[in-house]
RNA sequence: GCGAGAGUGGCGGAAUUGGUAGACGCACUGGACUUAGAAUCCAGCGCCUAUGGUAUGGGGGUUCAACUCCCCCCUCUCGCACCA
């Protein structure tokens, strides 16, 4: 016996160098396996890895390299998200350039993933900072736009006062800037639109295509960020024709309650507002009404307490169907941009409206009721707005309301008063970003020709990387005339350039695809190359993307299918999804402020990569959140030099076999069945926790225990060749099954036995039914559903005998002593319970 | 309010088809080795009034048998939230 330490910095940088100089992981996809591409969300490149992407990383990685000996051609690559914002803060804080600082974290980044052994093919690498890589996105903007799937409009947009620029509706988090928290305001400006919403009905629909592959609560936050409504859009005469508008349209989910309106009510910012108020004699009342609440605070007009509030115009429009005057109202809880800015109030039938009823003594007519019941107007305390029959609704009446929104529909559209219409929550995506350190947007402002595409063959459009950073954080490209003038594509005229870039959510949106061929000069892809690797088969990454970058991907794949760069069958780019939990500290996240944060770095340094990728994987299940725990790493550790003591130990009896590598014949005392079953069941667990359901905890468990059996049977086993065999074969399974998440540990010792070959591309092992079978089993004895005792018999034991042995039992004898055996279940192979009273 | 998920020892977590609850690890306790410590090894470890009783957030139900299925309730986390 050997004395040896586990010293996992020398074998961790050996088999790191090799991998590199073997471009061990360098894959093609002409191959004749099946393709299996996973895909870790990639890092923006802030400087240093955090224990979140070691978790996201080594996750992926034992999924990859777990693939891989599955039989899989795998296409695992690594890139790096490389524009915005920080790189600009920091410009300005240390006085780097942007791009100085971007490339430099990104080299330090490569370097400390590289320490950790991941299987990245490397020559496939991205940094989407590059002009090899924007120049795609500049053509793919071009394309869009002459496709009408790009616009440009003036809106008021979302601003964010400290980072100087616009943000889109997915990146503001509760009125706040998704990256600096600051409050953002509204800001009319002239931006560049994808249109996001042409896509909303398919975007939806094909939800239900990743049903069991992503998690439901992400399906549910896609769904309720679409926000898909079905109704009609019904208009209302003007008793007073205004200038322009003869009518006010609505939009409502309930055409079925049409007979219930009573009034209607506006956004402050309706554009009819001011021409209703013409010769009303409280018209200054009713604009400074509108005034007030356009000039709130989003933040507090959406508030939950905010209360109801409205003013009468003066003016009336006419109901469709009776004629009725409906008064006019504006009204703070409208919102302007959705439906058409203004809703009919139909207080039986919704609580906003029934409130606002109350409050401003309007009348309210009920117009469904649930059946077998009279609700009383006068009485009612809130609306009622539960399926029921339609009352009051002239022709309609005694109809179901489910029915009866269909028929009142039909009406509508006969009648030419409206139309079945569906709203979205979903606003199409804003673009533009008015900051430098992004892709240039490919368009020309000419006084001539007005705004025009850029010719693609002038593609890309270099941002120019001789510019000084602001110190006000504002953009300096409109100020960089080398950029900014230019001559018109169209007439060669003088002309200015776009100076908004894109926001940096528009190059993840396609990446993935980018890395099935990324080193195409002439193309963004090859079509080869995208129909053998799309769409990712196991996508990893963090719950914060549930909506943004999964989203715009969702349609950017849509979009780029319809341009004709994607496969015409590829509807979703990312099959399976995996958000795995985050990584805490003393139950919180960890940040530099708390001065919690445990350094990856400084953990490989202690304990080496594996330990460091083999406890993240074992402290909890991946899509939990899981507390680091400095003790529970030295758990991890403990396992690791207890694996390297026992083969170190044993070394003189192990022979270069394989996993699963002993015959039957090998295990012939009992002690060599015992190891030869626990090995056959470990690799059957295994397999299944770590290839099917990632439950990699379990899976490590699994290991564990088939290292304490081979820990307690090296003293009970033989020396014979045949018992050599036995352990040998556990030997080598135990580094089999654990090479995809401690891949330098097992090489190491895998070469040590004296395979050439790495353990990289070994099969993964195969597990021997006949293995598994026991003899002797242990069998559950119940008296009454209550376990009284335990029952060593043989496997094979049938009904009978296991009842007969059961009832003879002295435990259970003792708990139905003076009690009639009523039946006796027998669940062979597992329990015997005596039913007895 | 709506939607999704979760609740099991001191802690992280197992239990895949309803069939011996607590695998595996951490922490802890005792022992061995040691001048001592570290490391390692062995043993113990849900709770209690302990040959038994009791226990998977609480209450009910189905079943020979329930962490698992059904009904009601509580708590926590996340997301959305005046979307007409």
């Amino acid at each position: 016996m050997t004395q040896e330490r586990y010293n996992p910095q020398a074998i961790e940088e050996k088999w790191q160098a090799r991998w590199r100089e073997e471009k061990s992981f360098a894959i093609t996809h002409e191959s004749d396996k099946p393709k299996y591409y996973v895909l870790e969300m990639f890092p923006y490149p802030s400087g240093n890895i955090h224990m979140g992407h070691v978790r996201n990383y080594s996750i992926g990685d034992v999924v990859a390299r777990c693939k891989r000996m599955q039989g899989f051609n795998v296409l695992h690559p690594m890139g790096w998200d490389a524009f915005g914002l920080p790189a600009e803060n920091a410009a300005i804080k240390h006085h780097v350039h942007p791009a100085q600082w971007t490339y430099a974290n990104i080299d330090n980044m490569r370097a400390q993933l590289q320490r950790l052994g991941y299987s990245y093919d490397w020559s496939r690498e991205i940094a989407t900072c590059r002009p090899e890589y924007y120049r795609w996105e500049q053509m793919f903007f071009l394309r869009l736009l002459e496709k009408g799937l790009v616009y440009r409009k003036k809106a008021p947009q979302n601003w964010c006062p400290s980072c100087h620029t616009v943000l889109a509706n997915e990146q503001v988090i509760d009125g706040l800037c998704w990256r600096c928290d600051s409050r953002v305001e509204q800001k009319d400006l002239t931006q560049w639109f994808l249109k996001i919403t042409a896509y909303g009905d398919e975007l939806l629909a094909d939800l239900s295509l990743l049903e069991g592959g992503w998690p439901d609560r992400v399906l549910a936050m896609q769904r309720n960020w679409i926000g898909k409504s079905t109704g009609a859009t019904v208009s209302f005469a003007l008793e007073k024709a205004v200038e322009g508008a003869s009518a006010i349209e609505v939009f409502t989910t309930r055409p079925d309650t049409l007979f219930g309106v009573t009034f209607m009510t506006l956004a402050p910012e309706h554009p009819l507002v001011e021409k209703l108020l013409e010769g009303y004699e409280k018209a200054d009342e009713v604009r400074a009404f509108a005034e007030r609440i356009r000039n709130m605070d989003r933040l507090d007009r959406q508030s939950d307490n905010l209360e109801k509030e409205g003013v009468f115009t003066g003016a009336y429009a006419l109901h469709p169907f009776t004629g009725q005057r409906v008064p006019l109202w504006l009204g703070n809880f409208v919102l302007a941009d959705y439906g058409t800015g203004a809703v009919m109030g139909v207080p039986s039938g919704d609580q906003r409206d029934f409130e606002f009823a109350r409050k401003y003594d309007l009348p309210i007519r009920v117009v469904v009721q649930p059946r077998g019941e009279n609700l009383d107007p006068a009485s009612m305390t809130e609306a009622w707005s539960g399926p029921g029959v339609m009352v009051n609704s002239g022709a309609f009446d005694g109809m179901d309301n489910e029915t009866g929104k269909k028929a009142v529909t039909d009406r509508l559209e006969q009648e030419g008063k409206g139309r079945s219409t569906t709203q979205f929550r979903l606003r199409d995506w804003n673009i533009s970003r008015q900051r430098f350190w992004g892709a240039p947007i490919p368009v020309i402002y000419c006084d001539q020709c007005g705004v025009v595409p850029e010719k693609e063959e002038n593609l890309p459009v270099l941002l120019p990387l001789d510019v000084k950073v602001r110190e006000d954080g504002r953009s300096p490209l409109p100020e960089t005339p080398a950029f900014a003038n230019c001559a018109c594509p169209r007439c060669g005229g003088p002309a200015r350039r776009e100076t908004d870039t894109l926001d940096t959510f528009v190059e993840s949106s396609w990446y993935f695809a980018r890395y099935t061929d990324a080193r195409d000069d002439k193309a963004p892809f090859s079509p080869d190359a995208l129909r053998y690797w799309l769409p990712v088969d196991q996508y990893i990454g963090g719950v914060e993307h549930a909506i943004l970058h999964l989203l715009y991907s969702r349609f950017f794949t849509k979009a780029l299918r319809d341009l004709g760069f994607f496969p015409q069958g590829l509807a979703e780019p990312f099959t399976n999804l995996l958000t795995q939990g985050m990584v805490l500290k003393d139950g919180g996240k960890m940040s530099k402020s708390k001065g919690n944060v445990v350094d990856p770095t400084e953990m490989i340094n202690k304990y080496g990569a594996d330990t460091v990728r083999l406890f993240c994987l074992f402290a909890a299940p991946p899509e939990r959140d899981f507390d680091w725990s400095d003790s529970g790493i030295e758990g991890a550790s403990r396992f690791l030099a207890r694996v390297w003591r026992l083969f170190t130990e044993e070394e003189d009896r192990l022979l270069p076999i394989k996993a699963c590598g002993s015959a039957a014949a090998d295990a012939t005392s009992a002690e060599g069945r015992d190891l030869r079953r626990k090995e056959h069941l470990t690799v059957k667990k295994t397999g299944e926790d770590m290839g099917a359901r990632f439950q990699f905890n379990t899976a490590i468990a699994a290991v564990m225990e088939l290292v304490n059996a081979m820990y307690l049977s090296r003293e009970k086993l033989g020396r014979g060749e045949a018992d050599k065999r036995v352990f040998s074969s556990a030997m080598a399974t135990v580094l089999t099954l654990l090479s995809p998440i401690t891949p330098h540990l097992c090489e190491e010792l895998w070469q040590r036995l004296g395979h050439p070959a790495p353990l990289a591309d070994e099969p993964w092992p195969q597990w021997d039914e006949a293995a598994t079978f026991q003899d002797m089993i242990t069998v559950a004895l119940q008296v009454n559903g209550k376990l009284r005792g335990t029952l060593e018999t043989a496997a094979g034991a049938d009904k009978a005998a296991l009842e007969q042995a059961a009832l003879a039992d002295p435990a259970v004898q003792r708990h139905t002593n003076g009690l009639t055996v009523r039946k006796v279940v027998v669940v062979p192979g597992k329990l015997v319970n005596i039913v007895a009273n």
